[in-house]
DNA sequence: TGTCATTGTGGACAGTGTACACATGTGGGA
DNA sequence: TCCCACATGTGTACACTGTCCACAATGACA
């Protein structure tokens, strides 16, 4: 491939571009769909060009995962901003737990491809709180979770005993119900269905914790 | 590729066995292991030869997946087998609901590339109880939580109007765990942890449902 | 026995990830 | 200012994948 529609042999940001289109994939077709020639083809360079940015396509996937889980942590985010404040100490903490898993659910309804590429692709808690994978207000989606945990035990609405390894159990839930949605034996809901699921589901787990 | 180690043109049985070699694919490697070629090689055949029994790769796929869905089953037929009855209907009830989760999860962390490809592949929820996936015992994984869930409402140990969907809700959550510890962020847990986690998440859904 | 649907083979093609050698710029020290 | 080392992009090549097409072998049944 010659350096079609770019004057300079140098791309200038060859890195950022290969990202967005590899989350642009992402978004149309899951993990799967980010196929590393086909970000170079629209980066407009040549196939090997890439590996002078990451040394694999895993490292491409594994870079596009943490942009996903920031764009998820925006949705979460502004689930949580939605709330009105109750006055009531743990009213509000509740409703930011149940704000929590109803931003992480619709994240996965809107954006299915995303969300599978950002929590389906290898990785580890160690990690979970890199600022690759922060949202615009500088916090990864665990970080959100263990927030409002956090806030759920300071306001008494939880016995702290058990907030240890919480987040495990919150977001399991969570998880999975997104996942069975998208891809799994429960594809095929019907939007109320889902909707119904989804609160039932965060409920269930507010008063399981 | 001639027929090499085969004296009949004719194979005899290759869906089987490219069933069984996709089976032991995805074993090591989970969906993604599967591939066709590879499956027509060990099953020493030519590799269009697949086509015969598969439309497609996917075919197969859906087909290894169906198997390793009715290998879940038995876990879980194993897990409620081996709980001691206690005479209180309640307490029976709750210890199968358990039974079932562990028994799923237990699959999720022996058997991680088959719980993969029995879960993550895309499906709907109408096939939920086509005797394919079923186990040994007759009855597919859905079946199995349905059961127990039922036993659990006419035990009285769950009100009967939050009955319908819960399928979708224990199954979420149990279902998310096993997700996040295999190939999701939840990687690198110790046995222990992974042993606490699955049994306050049955406890958590047993207690919230 | 002859016919014909079923099952397997062979060859081909486009597409993928990636290794190796090479080309082209650019920034920092002389 | 020159020049060169280093970073970045190109070209070629290979093994591998799924899948299409035309053809060959076989066995069941008329």
């Amino acid at each position: 491939m010659s350096t079609v529609g770019r004057q300079t042999y140098r791309h200038g940001d060859l890195r950022e571009t290969l990202l967005s289109a590899g989350l642009e994939m992402a978004r149309e077709g899951g993990p799967d769909a980010v196929v590393l020639r086909e970000a170079t083809r629209r980066a407009g360079v040549s196939p090997n060009a890439a590996y002078r940015h990451f040394a694999d396509r895993r490292a491409l996937l594994l870079a596009v995962s943490a942009t996903a889980q920031g764009l998820a942590a925006n949705s979460m985010e502004a689930a949580i901003a939605a709330i009105p404040t109750s006055g009531d100490p743990k009213v509000d903490a509740r409703e930011g737990l149940r704000a929590v898993g109803l931003g992480y659910l619709a994240f996965a309804r809107t954006e299915p491809g995303l969300f599978r590429t950002a929590f389906s692709v290898p990785d580890d808690l160690s990690n979970a709180e890199s600022p690759a994978k922060a949202g615009s207000g500088g916090r990864t989606p665990f970080q959100l979770l263990a927030g409002v945990l956090d806030r759920l035990v300071e306001a008494g609405a939880m016995p702290r005993e058990r907030r240890a390894g919480a987040e495990l159990l919150a977001w399991s839930s969570v998880h999975g119900l997104g996942m069975l949605m998208i891809d799994g034996p429960l594809r095929g809901l019907t939007e109320d269905m889902i909707e119904d699921a989804s609160a039932r589901l965060v409920d269930m787990v507010a008063r399981g914790l």
